[in-house]
DNA sequence: ATAGATCCTGGACTATCGTCGAAGTCAAGC
DNA sequence: GCTTGACTTCGACGATAGTCCAGGATCTAT
């Protein structure tokens, strides 16, 4: 499929795909017009990238796992061992976050404490 | 209080803290040799505005906060509004998150299934 | 064969958030 | 008085992650 279709498909824009492809993230072959031809299997490939993106993975950080990925199943150890490693990354952030809201509602209590409503 | 021994106490940079200062999120006096003399309160100001930022808020938000905190208390409903619209969002960023883990969580499990160990 | 849509590459541009350097100022200690 | 260190401003630079454009190629339908 052309980038056109995968980009609407993924919701990752196309200067974006080509842009993560710059980066090494997404390998893709070419049509004999020379036009990328993205297979079925790499939605879920963009669709996890997106997952790690969205849970602050940097890009050179996804790069590596990429790099594991593509180098075949002998990598699936190092891969699993990355994923841990962002388990834990995401269980901190989970921690934060927790951290975060239960200060947020103290804040928020105060001012409710001092009568002020919140209501525009 | 100076810049340096400031920087040291919040645990923000000098440069940072000159930054945030130009972008508006925060006011200084100057001594009469025309240095920044941080006060005490400003200490609690800045580590809120660092949560604020850990929990991905961006520098033209806090700004919108700032300016209502220094235009006085009248301004209380409004950034109790704010507060409110923020816990929401933390709360959607928790949902996020947690269900990111499950998704990670499965994806470990694939591994796991196919005896894949991990440890390096 | 030609129009119109879609795609290609390479490089320029943007936004966000700092981080740093240069040149000059100021206060304290010797 | 002079050195030292911390400070001042302003503007440049850098990382990260896109976003877009120009100019040209290619595909599809008529």
């Amino acid at each position: 499929m052309q980038i056109g279709e995968f980009s609407r498909i993924t919701g990752i824009g196309a200067y974006t795909l080509r842009y993560y492809e710059k980066k090494g993230l997404i390998r893709v072959e070419r049509d004999p017009g020379g036009r990328r031809d993205y297979r079925e299997a790499d939605v879920e490939w963009v669709k996890f990238i997106k997952r790690l993106k969205d849970t602050g993975m940097l890009l050179r950080d996804i790069k590596y796992y990429s790099d594991l990925r593509y180098a075949g199943d002998q990598t699936m150890p190092e891969r699993m061992e990355l994923l841990l490693w962002h388990r834990s990354f995401v269980e901190e952030q989970q921690r934060k976050w927790e951290e975060y809201r239960k200060n947020l509602d103290d804040k928020i209590e105060i001012y409710r404490a001092r009568g002020v409503s919140g209501g525009s």
